[in-house]
DNA sequence: ATAGGGTTAG
């Protein structure tokens, strides 16, 4: 630039002679053009007399260059029209142009105007060519033009490679490079860049990582642009540790490396690797942009850290990162997981851009919540302002009303979707399956599944998952077994999620030994696969299991839960093991610092009840910080049947009655210890409540055995608590429960 | 002439 303008200074001085040069003053429009000094360049142009070949491709490639597509197209019309003919230096940069602004038409002219003239040898054209189909999503023509091309050069290769990964046909995009390979072109930068693009795209280990060799064989150098490709190569495939090696071996490193780790830390829930992340980028002076506030923001979003989002949303507001669609989706998502949905819709209002990924993000909060009517208003406003919903939208739709208990609806809204074509997807049908499962529907949730995988589905992990729990919502083992041997066929036994459902249900459907065989065929066991099986030792009694894979658990290093204890001490409360159950609670709080829940409260209290030790129970029980539950309370009135304590019997029956005025069980339990203590009185007082309340005693169930059938009959329909105990109790036997609503009615 | 990052649904 300083000797360029020292030039051009000595050129005025000398005078008109050199500076009214046709020569010399193109050389200056084409000098101030290749160092991106626009105006310079654009004044200096506009002031020629004679504009000739080269300072417009100077000037048009330098509009393209920085940004002002339009005018580079606008230059190459005017220059036509002043009678001059682009040449090949010309028209690869309003191909360029073309590619940019999606413009096909204008692309396909200038096509024909190459062929014209002659200039479709030009490897510089025809490469343009490729680059600018590809940008329109015309794959076709771009092959048609790289097959038609006599001389191939990289730069021909690498836009085919680049077309495809742009257009998502990453497969196609890696047997280019492999053709590209075998044909011995050298391969660059941007080849390998390309192919990790693609392989990320397709979770393609082996591809990325031949990639990632290849780079080191060529000797390419680790430059800020492939080293961010390797990065987010690892990432995408699950392989943070190699993304990190990645990182530290990087000597240029831009926002977008940083970012990517970043981004790639909130994505598997380390976020406070993420935010430490963030302070190292901070003091290397590099200042956040929009995606690296996406990612904060998804932090706190994931993790309900509502201050972390404000510090994140005012960040933006100073920064003037707002306008950004996908920022501000992410305020508002922030906003609506942190339970201040008011705030996310305060934030939609404001915003004077909105895009169908905004809409969703407000309806799935809606949905969330399970204010269906909310997301259902949402779904028609969206449509009224123009914005088409996608399969995201019908989904949120369909889970806000399973979510509210309306499945006519979500069952509805699943046949609209697909009668005005939109196809559900594996999500549409997993939340189906799921919300059917909550709402007590297990077997129609099972048909669900089977239906799906007729429809050309392939399940995923998480539809798995869902059916797995129906099965053992509905104690269907036969389903359950089904589902196992489809996951052993698939080799999807591995994953930890379906193996801890697996050993769930079977635990559930009364087959503990089932559960254990595939508990021990996992070979890294989590603590979710050990909290199932200790789950299912409890159900079946057996505590000294429970309570050895609790000390396995412990021993492998990993760190019991809330949940891990609630299971223990149920285990240990139904076996009766006072000391090892009261020791476990002692320990949960004091080493395992696990806030005692109320379930943990009952257990124990159940325990010191078993013991006779009614006094330490009651004095628990005035240290907690919960009300007791009519679980506890019931615990404590069986206790008072040893001790005769009627005035707390007294005072625990109308606590109890307050709690839950509608269960006969409590009933029951009052009418026990008035008993117990010779109270007759009170017992026939309780037994008239009853009957002036409408209630019977439960009938527990009636059965007969009929060959290998064991008929039950209930009283109830199917939602009456008594079914509950009877799943329990066919489960336990490993029965399956079949309904027979004729016979349930009478 | 060709290359890298972020947001929404189970």
């Amino acid at each position: 630039m300083n000797t360029g303008q020292q030039i051009h200074a000595r050129i005025l001085k000398n005078g008109d002679f050199l500076a009214r040069n046709e020569y010399i003053e193109s050389k200056l429009v084409i000098f101030y053009a290749k160092c991106d000094i626009l105006d310079v360049a654009n004044h200096l142009f506009c002031r020629l007399r004679v504009k000739n070949v080269f300072s417009w491709a100077a000037v048009i490639g330098l509009n393209c260059r920085m940004g002002f597509t339009e005018e580079a197209l606008i230059g190459h019309v005017e220059m036509q029209e002043n009678g001059i003919l682009p040449d090949n230096f010309v028209v690869p940069n309003v191909l360029k142009a073309c590619g940019a602004l999606v413009w096909v038409k204008f692309g396909r002219a200038v096509h024909g105007y190459a062929l014209k003239v002659g200039l479709e040898g030009c490897v510089f054209v025809a490469s343009s060519l490729i680059d600018m189909y590809g940008k329109c999503g015309l794959l076709d023509d771009a092959k048609k033009v790289f097959d038609g091309m006599i001389e191939r050069n990289f730069v021909a290769w690498n836009s085919m490679i680049v077309g495809y990964v742009q257009n998502g046909l990453n497969e196609e995009a890696i047997g280019v490079f492999n053709e590209m390979r075998l044909e011995g072109i050298e391969l660059t930068p941007v080849s390998v860049v390309s192919l990790l693009s693609a392989s990320a795209n397709l979770d393609a280990l082996e591809e990325g990582k031949q990639g990632h060799a290849i780079a080191i064989i060529g000797g390419l150098e680790l430059d800020n642009i492939l080293g961010s490709s390797i990065i987010n190569f690892y990432s995408k495939v699950g392989l943070l540790e190699d993304a990190e090696l990645a990182f530290s071996i990087m000597v240029k490193k831009d926002i977008v490396t940083w970012n990517l780790l970043i981004s790639s830390y909130v994505q598997y829930g380390q976020v406070a690797k993420a935010l430490n992340m963030c302070h190292l980028m901070k003091s290397e002076n590099l200042k956040f942009d929009s995606v690296t506030l996406a990612s904060i923001l998804a932090a706190a979003a994931d993790t309900s850290n509502l201050k972390l989002g404000k510090e994140g949303h005012c960040y933006c507001i100073r920064n003037n990162l707002e306008p950004d669609v996908v920022v501000a989706s992410s305020i508002l998502d922030m906003y609506a997981k942190c339970e201040t949905i008011d705030d996310a819709k305060r934030v939609f209002n404001s915003m004077t851009h909105r895009d169908i990924v905004t809409w969703n993000t407000l309806l799935a909060a809606y949905a969330d919540f399970g204010l269906s009517g909310e997301a259902l208003r949402i779904f028609y406003q969206m449509q009224l302002e123009g914005v088409s919903p996608n399969v995201i939208s019908w989904n949120s739709v369909i889970l806000g009303f399973l979510r509210n208990g309306q499945l006519d609806e979500a069952k509805d809204m699943f046949s609209e979707m697909q009668s005005l074509g939109v196809q559900p997807n594996i999500i549409t049908w997993t939340t189906l399956i799921a919300g059917l499962a909550w709402n007590g529907h297990g077997n129609e949730a099972i048909l669900v599944f089977q239906k799906m995988q007729e429809a050309g589905i392939k399940p995923s992990a998480t539809s798995i998952t869902c059916a797995l729990s129906a099965c053992k919502d509905v104690a269907s083992l036969r389903n359950g077994r089904a589902i196992h041997g489809y996951v052993a066929r698939h080799d999807l036994c591995l994953l930890s999620p379906i193996a801890t459902s697996l050993v769930d249900m079977y635990s559930k459907c009364g087959n503990v030994d089932l559960a254990k065989r595939v508990f021990d065929t996992v070979l890294t066991k989590e603590l979710p696969l050990y909290n199932a099986m200790i789950s299912g030792y409890a159900l079946h009694g057996q505590a000294a299991e429970a309570l050895a894979l609790y000390k396995r658990l412990q021993k492998e290093g990993i760190n019991p839960d809330n949940i891990t204890f609630t299971n223990i001490l149920y285990a240990c409360n139904h076996a009766g093991l006072i000391s090892e159950g009261l020791e476990l609670f002692c320990s949960m709080i004091s080493e395992h610092h696990v806030k005692p829940s109320m379930e943990h409260y009952g257990c124990v209290v159940s325990l010191l009840c078993q013991c006779g030790n009614l006094d330490e129970a009651l004095r628990l029980i005035l240290k907690m910080s919960y009300e007791p539950d009519a679980h506890i309370i019931g615990s404590l009135l069986a206790a008072c049947r040893a001790h005769h304590e009627i005035d707390l019997v007294d005072y625990l029956s109308k606590r109890l009655l307050q709690l839950e005025p509608k269960n006969p069980g409590n009933y029951v339990a009052i009418s026990n210890a008035y008993a117990s203590a010779g109270n007759w009185n009170e017992v026939s007082k309780v037994r008239d409540l009853m009957k002036e309340k409408g209630l019977r005693k439960n009938p527990g169930c009636s059965w007969i055995q009929i060959g290998e059938e064991v008929h039950v009959f209930l009283a109830g329909d199917r939602s009456h608590p008594n079914t509950e105990h009877i799943y329990a109790i066919l489960a336990l036997l490993g029965m399956e429960m079949q309904f027979n609503t004729e016979i349930l009615r009478s």
